[in-house]
DNA sequence: TACTAGATGATAACCATTCGCAAGTCAAGC
DNA sequence: GCTTGACTTGCGAATGGTTATCATCTAGTA
């Protein structure tokens, strides 16, 4: 079977080259939209796919996340920042890796994949600012969770945001009507995203992005 | 928030170990179920990012595939087989990939992944045996293809069956009534799934395989 | 010019993984 | 000892990126 260079197909090469970044298959879709709007993103996903089997383009995998794609054929391997998930290209000499192609462990050698993680210079200052202004604040510096709110977990978060003062589960029990099984377990879950926190052992308030949860 | 060593949590780790194998999450179950019947897949699953983030198991994420967890923690890397998609510990030496740990384009390096891809040794005597006896048969040595057949694939099959010889997708329209059009496009899907062969252009015949498929 | 391999758009299916919830368990504090 | 609630679990539904299917188009080729 032969590839055709259909429009398509070649506006998908020629976008992608000229973004000159890692983009994922909807990343590039979107842009290539703008120019062909009836595109549908499986015709996106299919090409990089057959682009990058007859090597016209290199496909990045990390399991778990997205695909990328990457324009640049010239080897060279990738770091990526674990907190924003952003990529960049590195150049560390094939000398560094030197895996003498042929065989090992009897195995014939394909390829191989050198991927560097760190924490990129961005993430680092944001994270400097952050611990300034406020020792608190987990994880998650730049990747944006979801954040969406169940009825379930609104019925606490409203109950928690009409205390004055920091409150026990037992009280949003109280004012609810819920268990305190059920309310404690929702408080995690609420804490995990951020929409509430525990200023002393066993008190909850809801906090400023918790609010903005509500509203929104 | 600290961790509670669980019996399931325990009973995780311990299996792990004892296999010895790069596993992924629904493998580990299987094995833990039988000794845990009740246990559930989300708890091995949540275990197994638990217990990698307070790095009692290594999570070894490979290009494009299920996660797999690595109960060896010492610093080591990996082959892969492109063809079976098995795994193997490597020992590289670290001087081979040295990072200095440190900066790095102003990253503050984290981790590496080095993957090494390649055809296990297995799979080089498979091909051998294979391309002895005749050199047909496409990429797919120890990758078993999935091959569930639609009614509109099973239409198409078993017209083609009752033919004694190669036939034309227009004969197939015929035997049917259906379009040529479609006919054809559902033979490229056939072919793709290896249950079709084309012996000259434009004729086709349905393959063992895809007899096989059919009585299924 | 007729034929069909190959491509497309739309949409459904897939499937590994995660999330939400209610109920359970157990260490710490009264 | 008893209470409390943070941490867990099982179940089941949801998620979300990716692939598959199918009818229809399109463009090489004979
Ligand atoms: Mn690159
Ligand atoms: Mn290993
Ligand atoms: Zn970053
Ligand atoms: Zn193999």
């Amino acid at each position: 079977m032969q590839l055709r260079m259909t429009s398509q197909r070649e506006l998908i090469l020629r976008e992608l080259k000229k973004s000159k970044k890692h983009l994922t298959a909807d990343e590039l879709y979107e842009r290539v939209k703008k120019l062909m709007p009836r595109i549908s993103l499986a015709t996106v996903y299919r090409n990089l796919e057959l682009l990058s089997d007859v090597e016209l383009i290199r496909k990045l995998e990390v399991s778990g996340r997205q695909k990328r794609f990457d324009s640049e054929l010239e080897d060279h391997d990738h770091i990526y920042c674990v907190q924003c998930h952003c990529i960049e290209n590195l150049n560390i000499g094939n000398n560094t890796v030197s895996l003498a192609a042929g065989h090992m462990k009897g195995y014939t050698i394909t390829g191989r994949r050198l991927e560097v993680t760190g924490i990129c210079p961005r993430c680092q200052r944001k994270q400097i600012k952050k611990d300034g202004k406020h020792s608190k604040g987990g994880g998650t510096v730049g990747c944006a969770k979801k954040g969406v709110l169940s009825d379930e977990q609104k019925e606490v978060l409203v109950a928690m945001k009409n205390c004055d003062e920091p409150c026990a589960s037992k009280d949003i029990a109280a004012a609810t009507g819920l268990e305190t099984k059920q309310v404690s377990c929702r408080i995690t879950a609420l804490k995990k995203k951020g929409y509430v926190e525990s200023p002393v052992r066993c008190k909850y308030a809801i906090t400023n992005d918790g609010i903005t949860a509500l509203n929104a």
